[in-house]
DNA sequence: GCAATCGACTCAGAAAGATCTGT
DNA sequence: AACAGATCTTTCTGAGTCGATTG
């Protein structure tokens, strides 16, 4: 099966890259029909516009389905929703016909199947720069700033919580400060078939340590077994909170055992209109990025002010959470890397060495030594495999040295240059 | 009345693919 | 000019959130 795939890869990547281009062409203009729609009479993007094939399930972390057959999908598990009078789309597929047909105008997407290993809604939807995507973000932005009224009054309400004699007050005050402060997710139940993942709500006691007086060490698995891991220093009121819930409980208890992701957003609700753990988050990312942004020094340049923006970017990603793995590859480019640094380097050391010399003796030239990596032979006979194998012996062949003598001009010359890199 | 389940949506990381850049 | 490697963009689909429905 590998094989096959490899061999798959192989011929694709030999095809030059003008026809590739046309290929691609043609198969978007084959697939036209497919990833366009009309709503409300204006042409629209559509998102995922292919079923998902057939496959073996992964999932996330330790999932326990893993492993398990994914089926194909055919058209007849699938719910096609269009308007009432639109023409029913044509079944790719000779012989077969759609499940269903329908029209719900209350709802924005345009199909739908049953996922075959969690028996899940799958759809197909209109692309992020739709008319539906887009004013949904915005107004999920605009609830956020709306947000920005009501927190001073919300922070003060869960501070006064955390010292309240009923104990679902408590559970929720402190919570909503870790949701408020660590833009931790709400953290939804999950049932045996899925990872053991949690946020907020259904953290347990086994995911924290207490360091006193006032930091609280977290690590857990979060969303997409991502795992969190962070100390800390809390108010301290929140701190005894914490503790005092963690206290007399197994470490694989939950910590807000009285407190569901529902009630707490109803709680919210009751605070301010579309209020729900989520908002906190997208809250906490918005004003951390322009906090950062705002304390920004003067650029100069495009290229300075991308690199400040990326870097305060950065941290908002660290707030939240966001991370990725390293590539396969990392290591390796890593590697070299710090070897072609080393090199150049040398290379500097050599040069100014040559420019020092010149200066003491007053001459106009002086001799130097380059090391080198050799140039891969390549003939125009050669098939692919034996180019590749070439620059491969080229690039971990020993570096050879050229000695060459140089004029003061292109001594300088070449500092610069490698002053720019 | 309430816990469990469902439906519809956003969020998110991996991998594939396209494009850019330096040699 | 060609090519390889780096980087940026897109695709894919799994993993959440959250309100509604159901038993």
């Amino acid at each position: 099966m590998q094989e096959h795939l490899e061999s798959k890869k192989a011929e694709k990547k030999a095809i030059p890259a003008a026809e590739r281009k046309k290929i691609r062409e043609e198969e978007a203009e084959r697939v036209k029909k497919y990833t366009v729609a009309t709503v409300d009479g204006k042409e629209e993007r559509v998102g995922n516009f292919r079923i998902e094939p057939p496959a073996l399930f992964l999932g996330r972390g330790e999932h326990p389905l893993m492993g398990k057959v994914k089926k194909r999908i055919w058209p007849e598990d699938i719910t096609i929703n269009i308007g009432p009078k639109d023409p029913v789309p044509e079944c790719p597929i000779p012989g077969h016909k759609w499940g269903k047909v329908m029209h719900n105008k209350a709802v924005t997407w345009l199909a739908f199947w049953r996922d075959t290993i969690t028996n899940g809604s799958k759809y197909v939807w209109l692309a992020a720069d739709s008319k539906f995507k887009t004013v949904s973000d915005a107004a999920k932005f605009e609830k956020a700033r709306k947000l920005h009224k009501y927190i001073e009054k919300i922070r003060k309400d869960y501070r006064r919580g955390w010292k309240s004699e009923d104990e679902l007050v408590r559970q929720r005050s402190v919570a909503l400060y870790l949701i408020d402060r660590l833009a931790l997710r709400v953290g939804n139940e999950k049932g045996e078939d899925e990872a053991d993942t949690v946020g907020c709500c259904s953290l347990r006691v086994e995911h924290l340590t207490f360091n006193d007086p006032d930091v609280v060490e977290f690590n857990f698995l979060g969303k997409d077994s991502i795992r969190y891991e962070n100390s800390v220093k809390v108010e301290r009121g929140a701190y005894l909170g914490l503790k005092k819930l963690a206290q007399k409980k197994k470490s694989s208890d939950d910590i807000f055992s009285r407190l569901t992701t529902s009630s707490l957003n109803e709680y919210l609700r009751s605070l301010m209109e579309g209020l729900t753990a989520k908002v906190f988050r997208t809250y906490n990312a918005s004003l951390t990025l322009d906090r950062l942004l705002r304390q920004g020094g003067q650029q100069q340049n495009v290229n300075e002010q991308l690199v400040f923006y990326n870097k305060q970017n950065k941290e908002v990603a660290i707030l939240c959470n966001h991370q990725r793995s390293l590539p396969k590859k990392h290591d390796e480019q890593m590697g070299k890397l710090s070897v072609k640094y080393e090199e150049t380097i040398e290379w500097l050391r050599e040069l100014e060495r040559a420019a020092k010399e010149m200066k003491a003796s007053r001459k106009d030239s002086a001799d130097v030594t380059q090391w080198v990596r050799p140039k891969p032979d390549l003939k125009p006979n050669m098939t692919e495999e034996q180019r590749a194998a070439e620059r491969r012996r080229a690039s971990e062949a020993p570096l050879e040295k050229v000695a060459k003598r140089m004029k003061v001009d292109s001594v300088h010359l070449a500092i610069a240059r490698v002053h720019d890199r």
